[in-house]
DNA sequence: CTCCGTTTCATACACTTGTTTGAAACGCCC
DNA sequence: GGGCGTTTCAAACAAGTGTATGAAACGGAG
């Protein structure tokens, strides 16, 4: 009856309604941002009753903290599954820089590809929920990523020798910013903005030569020699 | 008469509910976005009436689009200028990274730290546009972004022979995603919740050291020798 | 079949949104 | 000071927002 509970609030999870709205949900709030989608779209998309956002979550805020929900878990636990496979695979040793950001960007990149069942990314806004949404929202994500961070931090500081905790702090934002950025370009290549104003173009490189692009780059920059003043 | 001229549409420029406007208007727009921010909350802040905004900017539209323009104006150009006032110092030599990468970032960290007159950065918001605004927003900003684009990329090939157009337009990307993305941490440091979920706090730099981490970062990731399949 | 909890529906409510309107106040130049 | 273009104001408008309500439809258990 604990109505603050997160997950599974009124309903029994599965239930036609429920997952259509989520999923016509993910995928707007994806295109035009929470504050963007009114319910009446979301639920003229899912085929649904206006109400049934109300009946099934109490709310728009319910609503898109179970969105999140349902896409952040599956990536992190691949993310997590992947991380630790490489341990396995490396023995005592520590893993290769390399094998370990893939373990932490694949996943959000196969899932933008359309993945396992919602097809356009949701990743994009996790960036940004810490700016739209209330702090329930920001707390829930930022707790969601406290393992991932906790445990990401500590391979990379093996991989790499010398670097300091806090050095690492901001090459992971810079990371991160790349990671979401980059995705949100190669997600709408064909017509983004930015890239119309270059004068040639190139074809839109698949998902695995994004990703080690982008592995390339991060991993120069988190084993670049600190500037020591 | 040109209603859809985009500079100094109906008034005179000048004037001090106008600016007043302005300036309510890009700190709101930066702190909760264009569309998370009501018109009556700007015209609150700036102590106009309600109907201020519509009389000097026609539209809402029309207010955002001038904010960006008078916030991306200066930032572009201190950028062209460090840039041009390094190639002069370099002579006919390539002008080296570090120091392409600081004409890039340091205006808009600089503008960021309270700088020429708005305190807050609205830059953020420049990422965002082409996710929230109208395709109008969209095109004004990336018209705004081509020149800079142009020089930056043709310094930044000079510096790293043997980078690829192609190669560089991804890390370009990264780049600013990195900036963008670090940047928001940076400004709401203390409060940011993703940061509260690492064990040990470490003071916030200063604008001068969190320029010089980026420029590390991104200057190895640039500089990293591509993965040839 | 009947009953009852669960789910769906149409509708309405209260509120906020951007925008408009017409009158009042202001600032000048003659 | 009178007249007039520019600016400000209070009030209202129409449209869209999230949410609440109460009745109708459903679906098994008795």
């Amino acid at each position: 009856m604990n109505s603050t509970d997160l997950t599974a609030d009124a309903a029994n999870a599965s239930c036609a309604t429920r997952t259509a709205i989520l999923d016509a949900a993910e995928r707007l709030f994806a295109k035009h941002g929470v504050d963007g989608t009114p319910i009446r779209q979301i639920t003229h998309e899912a085929g649904v009753n206006l109400a049934a956002v109300n009946y099934h979550f109490r709310t728009k805020a319910h609503l898109a903290l179970e969105v999140y929900a349902r896409c952040l878990g599956p990536i992190n636990q691949q993310r997590l599954t992947l991380l630790e496979e490489a341990e396995r695979e490396a023995g005592g040793a520590p893993v290769p820089l390399e094998k370990i950001l893939e373990a932490l960007i694949y996943p959000v990149v196969r899932d933008r590809v359309s993945g396992n069942g919602h097809e356009i990314a949701f990743i994009l806004l996790m960036g940004r929920s810490f700016q739209e949404q209330g702090p329930e929202v920001s707390r829930f994500v930022s707790r969601e990523f406290a393992e991932i961070v906790k445990r990401f931090d500590d391979a990379i500081l093996r991989a790499i020798p010398g670097l300091t905790q806090e050095e690492l702090l901001w090459r992971m934002s810079f990371l991160i910013g790349s990671l979401h950025h980059s995705l949100d370009i190669w997600g709408r290549y064909e017509s983004h903005p930015i890239l119309s104003i270059r004068d040639a173009r190139y074809p839109k490189p698949d998902c695995k030569e994004y990703a080690r692009r982008l592995i390339t780059f991060a991993a120069a920059g988190l084993r670049a020699t600190p500037f020591l003043p």
